[in-house]
RNA sequence: GCGCCUGUAGCUCAGUAGGAUAGAGCAUCGGACUUCUAAUCCGGUUGUCGCAGGUUCGAUUCCUGCCAGGCGCGCCA
């Protein structure tokens, strides 16, 4: 895990302080805690806080009280890093940082820049985060939004710890719903003698009933001559392929506008054209994972858990989706992935289990594939839900949402909240440009910054170096308190990254920003007669501005420099 | 019926690898603009952490049962 400077510090003088009190004999330590911190809640209680003593007194059999004391007075020592040391009734030990300690972070972020908040911890790991994935049988709606928000952002988190990262897309090209697709289009083609003159007539029931079903006819018609047309299976194939092919330029066209950016699109069909599909399953067969019954083939995920075996291939010779993605699977370590995530929609959790095995199976540890899942998007207007139905072809697509509130606010929102609980996206909200509207609010401390900078230029100076100024003229609470949110920033982005929870990025930012807004307010930063001061508290809102640019980076919300 | 998720302030939600007196925003009420962006800030008010047991020195967090809501349970995709 990677840590901040000063989390770094502090767990190697604990670490010390352990040793220590093992040779001495003071403690037995037959096994080595974690040494872990936690932030206390009451500022009485220091700067950081640690149990580890509760956690030893079974071990040592004597009371955490007496353990924490021991522990404390290896740490009192420390004076260069520790302000002071308390333990606290039952056994806390509490440890106040020394305040020049922290405004080391100061230099650590200048120096690092963008890279400010990266680690290591997957360095060399090769990644696959697999997204969106909608049927490309009609537009995206928000919901897809909100799973391509999650996917990028996870994306770009996992990127900050070290993964080599790709974003991909996979299309389900074989089936039925393309043929459907193909169908409905050809219904719609607005010629006579081919299509039911009734353009706007309800197709009939299971085909797609969109507006776009027409939009598209009209191009396919255009594109080929009307002789070509002439027998319907063919022509439902063909017009099924040109419809997928327009609907999936057109979906990565609005995921680019998003900016979503997929490393690969992967198609389906090529499972079969390349034979992997049925090379998967006769490997598993060898290992007597898939077998034969009542004509049908199954892979035995039940020994892993699952409810029960899954068919792999029916009864009539076809193969089920989940061959493919059996097969999907085994081509993504093929290509030497290490870890997989899938972003998937939460109405697809019961699919979960049958994934676990099938990982299981191939012979793979189960936590090298993860699923992020994502929970719907209600749409909020006037205080009012936004009508929607999939079923009559109406909803609410993510282009009609991006355009309205604007790329920022719908990414933001869709990150604001944890990804697997339902989201309630308040379009209002979205667009205000006030301090009730937490994306502006984050944006506007960017914002505040680069204007405050000008300002400063007007009147000759630049933002120093650290090393230029004297940073312990930064005597106020509200700077302290800033410096300490900037140093948390490591561990954020790492836990997320580990917890696969970009939330927690949005939420940091609201609060460094709430302390930005707070502190600008209250002091003023351009003082006339306190240059030197006024170089210090430059430095200070440069690399908040670093900071709330690194974690908007990572949402893939743009930092503007005025609003 | 079985499985997964959720239940925290009036509303929307954080917080749970067990830790101290449970937090934020909104709403509401009351304040602050000769000012580097008031596009902002400051202050007041708000809780049986769904209910009941259990494990523990300690439970919003873990376990069991119940209640409520959502989703899922095909040789569909």
């Amino acid at each position: 895990m990677s840590e901040g400077i000063i989390s770094t510090a502090v767990t190697s003088a604990l670490h010390e302080a352990l040793r220590k009190a093992q040779t001495d004999g003071q403690l037995r330590l037959a096994v080595w805690p974690s040494l872990v911190f936690d932030i206390p809640k009451r500022a009485e209680w220091g700067d950081l806080s640690t149990t580890v003593a509760m956690g030893l007194a079974k071990g040592e059999k004597r009371p955490p009280r007496e353990i924490a004391d021991v522990i404390a007075s290896h740490l009192q020592w420390k004076t260069d890093l520790f302000d002071h040391v308390d333990v606290v009734p039952p056994g806390y030990i509490n440890l106040t940082i020394k305040r020049d300690q922290w405004f080391r972070v100061l230099t650590e972020i200048e120096q690092q820049g963008t890279a400010y908040g990266d680690s290591t911890v997957r360095a060399g790991q090769k990644v696959l985060i697999e997204f969106v994935s909608a049927n490309p049988t009609g537009p995206l709606h928000v919901g897809h939004g909100r799973g391509a928000a999650v996917g990028d952002a996870l994306a770009h988190l996992l990127t900050r710890t070290g993964a080599d990262v790709t974003r991909e897309y996979y299309v389900n090209d074989v089936g039925t719903q393309v043929e459907t697709l193909g169908k409905s289009v050809l219904m719609r083609v607005p010629q006579e003698g081919l299509g039911v003159e009734l353009k706007d007539a309800p197709l009939p029931e299971g085909l797609y009933q969109g507006q776009y079903i027409s939009e598209i006819a009209t191009a396919f018609v255009e594109s080929q001559p009307l002789p070509a047309m002439k027998n319907g299976e063919a022509d439902v194939a063909e017009a099924g392929r040109f419809a997928k092919d327009l609907l999936l330029r057109e979906i990565l066209a609005d995921l680019h506008q998003f900016n979503v950016r997929f490393d690969a699109v992967f198609e389906e069909h090529t499972l079969y054209d390349n034979g992997v599909v049925p090379d998967a399953l006769d490997a598993l067969r060898a290992k007597e994972y898939v077998y034969t019954s009542e004509e049908a083939d199954w892979l035995a995920t039940s020994r892993w858990g699952d409810d029960k075996d899954r068919v792999v291939k029916r009864a009539n010779g076809q193969y089920t989706y989940f061959a493919s993605d059996i097969a999907y699977h085994v081509h993504k370590f093929n290509r030497g992935f290490q870890q997989l995530i899938n972003v998937w929609g939460a109405d697809h959790h019961g699919y979960v289990p049958r994934m676990k095995a099938m990982i299981h199976a191939l012979g793979y540890s189960e936590n090298s594939f993860q699923v992020s899942l994502v929970q719907l998007v209600s749409l909020v207007r006037s205080g009012k839900p936004v009508a929607m139905s999939t079923r009559a072809g109406e909803f609410v697509t993510l282009r009609e949402v991006m355009d309205e509130v604007g790329v920022d606010a719908a990414r933001f929102f869709f990150l604001m909240r944890r990804s697997d609980t339902p989201l309630d996206f308040d379009l209002d909200l979205a667009q205000r440009k006030s301090n009730d509207n937490p994306v502006f609010y984050v944006q506007y401390a960017h914002a505040r910054i680069t204007s405050l900078f000008k300002m400063a230029q007007e009147q000759g100076m630049n933002v120093p170096s650290v090393s230029e100024v004297d940073l312990t003229l930064l005597g106020f609470p509200e700077e302290l308190a800033l410096v300490k949110k900037l140093a948390e920033y490591p561990e954020l982005i790492s836990e997320s990254a580990r917890c696969l929870e970009p939330h927690r990025v949005a939420y940091y930012l609201q609060d460094l920003a709430g302390l930005l807004h707070s502190y600008y307010y209250k002091h003023r930063i351009l003082q006339v007669n306190a240059s030197a001061l006024t170089l210090a508290r430059l430095v200070l809102m440069g690399a908040v501005q670093t900071v709330v640019r690194n974690g908007l980076t990572v949402l893939g919300v743009s930092a503007p420099e005025t609003m």
